[in-house]
DNA sequence: CCACATACCTTACGTCGTAAGGTATGTTTC
DNA sequence: GAAACATACCTTACGACGTAAGGTATGTGG
């Protein structure tokens, strides 16, 4: 596993909904979505490696939620810029309720104070 | 995928913390595992499927985490009880620490209520 | 031109969740 | 007592995902 002491890949999962997400703000490229996410968390660690993250934006584009264009970067390679289609963003809403869901539910269960009472 | 309509694939990575977190409560065996976690949720749909659940027991168990004994069942086939070992419950305590990070996380982040605004 | 940063990508591997199928044991029904 | 059913455990085969490691192309500064 060795996830045991990273305590980050606990977010599995996740990961293409953060992605997603964003993306909602307007489109981006892939060294610009890590900087994204990298600010949102703190710089604890990564959140997403670049071998998660370009396989990830790959897969995303071809079931329809994502878009892309090139444009010549500022400096270095050009960039791949991918921005949210409308099944994208119908996707991310749907999936943003479900998270909602369980994270009630985490609420309720293994994050209530209360732990270890009868069944 | 196939993931997309079922809308509970989504506990992918959290299915071992609440199987640990089953057992605070007292041992267990699969089938009851099952039925406590349903419980937890309502009925909408499996939380757990059983070729998901005793593959991930096994694992628990062989990372020392869980141990178990057999015990004649009061109707059918004996039942293989598990219980969380001092080594389990240092590892539960933790991955609830983990997940009340992301939780946190999720509601300043996907969750939050003003998620379309200027980055 | 050489080092470096930017930027993208792929291969190979391990883990996980699951459908499908199998086995063993007990109870109920005819 | 045989069939039908419920309980209970397990395995195989597969696909999806995250990642370490490594590779390629493009520009900038010494």
């Amino acid at each position: 596993m060795a996830t045991d002491s990273t305590d980050e890949q606990i977010l599995k999962g996740l990961l293409d909904t953060l992605v997603l997400h964003a993306l909602q703000v307007g489109p981006n490229y892939g060294f610009g979505i890590r900087e994204q996410l990298d600010r949102q968390f703190g710089t604890d660690a990564d959140v997403i490696k670049e071998a998660t993250l370009y396989p990830l934006l790959h897969r995303l584009e071809r079931k329809g939620l994502l878009a892309s264009h090139h444009e010549p970067g500022d400096r270095g390679s050009p960039r791949k810029y991918y921005r949210l289609t409308p099944d994208g963003r119908v996707f991310l809403e749907r999936r943003i309720a479900e998270w909602r869901r369980v994270a009630a539910l985490l609420q309720r269960t293994v994050l209530a104070p209360h732990s270890s009472e009868s069944p």
